[in-house]
DNA sequence: TATTTTTCTTTTGTCCTACATATTCAAAAA
DNA sequence: TTTTTGAATATGTAGGACAAAAGAAAAATA
């Protein structure tokens, strides 16, 4: 069976550099040692010494990791561990062009499973405030059925559920899910044409959150996404 | 309001370095060229010499981009555009001593809604084969109430769970999820000490998938994470 | 002529040296 | 005691050199 990813086919090219070998070096000693947020790490000559490399090739593997936000460095400070940012490296790749069949469905999905899934969270957190917001939002989307406006809103009123939770790198996730999702759907309706609407509108949902339980709203979003689930291959 | 994420309070240092310039003109040089996997990038020098900075600083940044599995490069033949690994960076930062405590908290929660939402994907495409297997993990953890093994069996369930869905992207978001999620929990039980068990049992789950709807899965999994759903903080 | 072998060429990978720059720390001056 | 000055130091950037791999071209052989 021939996978849709090609990298499942090909094999990899097992050229590793030595940059890549001291980037993954340099991550175990930081994990070995045990080193938290604020601690200052050796300097680039004392580890091109140690690993008996050249500076260049430490500096490339730290390039890497500073990328990351897993380290900061000033000069003649040296260098200090860093929070990351966990999600840095995920919108860096999020790109439909580049990405592959497979992975473009997996996402595609694994929004469907968010959407399905935040409810609790929603009903935990939400706010009147937030409520007020979001019916504004469902207003002003009334009889705009065209494209450009449908969409604008469809990102309205869900990018508002997710900041609703309260979680931000649940939010900030969901947003770079974002143009995977679009771009999948502009596919799909390349090949069979305009999507099937659900039946439950934003305003459902809506009214649910004002006045139901969170079973009630999944069962609702369930019906609400319902084009979509249909489409799920086995 | 002081946020528990440090990032959030101390504002970040400025210092933006070529290699960071660089790097991000270089992804929107591909973006804007429609760059597609497999076609050639331009060398190095040319690189280096369009830019006007030193093959050092292009060959810092483009180390970024190979890490992200976005560029791939050969002796003479150059470098050509690759299919990244979505999750690679996200692999790289996701250790739980390094990560601030708000963003722990974040996937911890995005965990949960991960479970909350599998449900529906979960019932289009289990198999025969799948519920066997599912059945084997639940019949060995009889009776293994102990910690070390009771850890080893809550992953082995929920992951079995994931791995049916068949989106291997999702799957393996999951696995780097888990070591926060046993984490925080962990964390949780030297405060308040040893976590209740939620009603619903494995085997309850299992029963379910065998014969029930997505509906009543998600119901009882609600109980079944109850524990966790209830230390929700506002 | 066709095919194999050898040599040349090109591009990345690695090393090295040098110097600019920013920042700390301590000594010197007010 | 406070302020200013200056030396020391680690990172950031530049540029040159060469090794290694791999494709391209040229030469040698059947």
């Amino acid at each position: 069976m021939a996978s849709k990813n090609l990298s499942n086919d090909i094999e990899k090219i097992a050229s590793t550099t030595m940059a890549d070998v001291v980037e993954t070096r340099l991550r175990e000693y930081l994990k070995k040692k045990a080193f938290k947020p604020g601690d200052a790490l050796p300097k680039e000559l004392e580890l091109a010494e140690a690993l008996d490399v050249s500076r260049n090739v430490v500096r490339e593997a730290l390039s890497r990791l500073r990328m990351l936000g897993m380290i900061e460095s000033r000069k003649k400070r040296g260098m200090i561990l860093a929070e990351p940012d966990i999600l840095g490296g995920f919108e860096r790749v999020m790109d439909p062009l580049i990405l592959d069949q497979k992975t473009l469905k997996d996402l595609f999905e694994l929004r469907l499973v968010l959407e399905m899934g935040l409810a609790d969270l929603l009903y935990a957190r939400m706010t009147d405030k937030d409520l007020k917001e979001l019916e504004q939002i469902v207003n002003k989307e009334v009889n705009k059925v065209q494209k450009p406006f449908k969409v604008k809103y469809e990102i309205a009123f869900h990018g508002k559920l997710y900041q609703m939770t309260g979680n931000e790198t649940f939010t900030r996730f969901q947003n770079m899910l974002l143009p995977v999702f679009e771009y999948v759907v502009n596919e799909e309706e390349k090949i069979n044409g305009a999507a099937k609407v659900g039946k439950v509108t934003h305003r459902d949902l809506l009214d649910l959150l004002k006045s139901g339980s969170p079973e009630d709203f999944r069962h609702a979003m369930k019906e609400h996404l319902s084009p979509h689930f249909e489409k799920l291959s086995r």
